[in-house]
DNA sequence: GCCTTAAGATAGTAATCAGTCACTATCTAA
DNA sequence: TTAGATAGTGACTGATTACTATCTTAAGGC
């Protein structure tokens, strides 16, 4: 985060720092632990000048997850281009993914957030359209190399996707709360080639 | 939450009630929106009550989350007992531990809770306990089925504990937020065998 | 160099929260 | 029956919160 020191900014141009801000301390402290004073703390603001940009704290939070959202599918399908075939677009996907995490931490604590997302409807349509768009992803992945054959045909592909999001998942926690001594990356190194053996089945490699 | 009518409970019958209280809540709106005047409704009490019995809330917690981890670590036990081998012992292990979390949400919201686990290191210590613990166990089932030649030799057993792991989070994902139309029971019964193929890799079912 | 406009400051409000404290009601044991 | 112990009450405090008036001042077009 940047100071500016007494720098009057454009309404445009603030909403998008506010945003900013707003992931950014969202990844640290999670949605439910920032309050708009820590937000206005971080650009030199007081508290109640965000309100002028923003109707409620709420559509901050709404307007941060949109944000994320479309940061992370322009990511995954910087990502996916030029796979050589679906099993490594999903390789690329999983390494993309957790680059992206690991820049913006506020993405899991989001989907974990818990209260929030039950009290606020929104909120959770939102999440719950981005995991289901991420999981359409990876299940039509996984329908293109079952034609190629290229995993194994009686494979469960919703089954396969909702492990996909759990190895990230399991990583995230491995690191935010285990403190695991390798890094992100490396582990991730270990991991995938357990998870292509298992949607891989009999079919050899 | 049964209705006690101006019934005086020792301070010991009470604290229990209170942790049962703060367990169940907790999986509700998770630890984070739960206040103490909602723990004190659910129990018929005043507020101020509940410091007769804990010092702090976050006394609550602490004692919440080590009668989880007991339970959980109990329910775990029970069902490892009688397993044909440490296959078998691994998928009696996911099953419980399901079946305890659709019993006891508390466990996800907590381990999921950010801020307060951040912020409060002897619960971040607790949590973090809790899942060290579980993946050591789960390391030395998969080094006894290294052994008895179940699974390749080459697995990364700690890369294959956070996938275990993952697979449990990822399924609790997709049912509190995506709200999959199976239950959590039949959807893990589509995982485990992809992760079973995952470990046992080139070894022969 | 004004003058309008909109970004920001200042100083609130009402609600909610954990934790305190003096007191009261109830239980138990002698 | 009574006296001591203690679970629980009720009213409170101080801190924090999102949000809102009203005033101030900087920026940009003319």
């Amino acid at each position: 985060m940047e100071i500016k020191l007494k720098q009057r900014l454009s309404a445009e141009a603030r909403q998008e720092q506010i945003i900013q801000v707003a992931v950014d301390l969202a990844g640290k402290r999670g949605m439910q632990g920032v309050t708009t004073q820590e937000m206005a703390d971080a650009m030199g603001l007081t508290q109640g000048a965000i309100f002028r940009h923003f109707p409620t704290k709420d559509a901050i939070w709404i307007a941060a997850i949109n944000w994320l959202r479309e940061s992370l599918m322009g990511a995954l399908g910087v990502a996916v281009q030029g796979a050589r075939d679906p099993l490594d677009a999903l390789e690329r996907m999983f390494h993309a993914h957790l680059s992206f995490i690991a820049q913006y931490p506020a993405i899991p604590r989001i989907v974990f957030s818990g209260q929030m997302l039950d009290e606020n409807p929104v909120l959770r349509a939102l999440v719950r359209e981005i995991l289901t768009g991420y999981e359409a992803r990876i299940v039509m992945l996984l329908l293109q190399a079952r034609e190629a054959g290229m995993i194994r045909p009686d494979l469960d592909e919703h089954g396969a996707a909702t492990l996909f999001l759990g190895m990230i998942q399991g990583l995230v926690v491995q690191i935010k709360i285990v403190g695991v001594d390798r890094s992100m990356q490396e582990e991730a190194r270990k991991l995938f080639p357990i998870y292509l053996a298992g949607i891989k089945g009999g079919v050899a490699a």
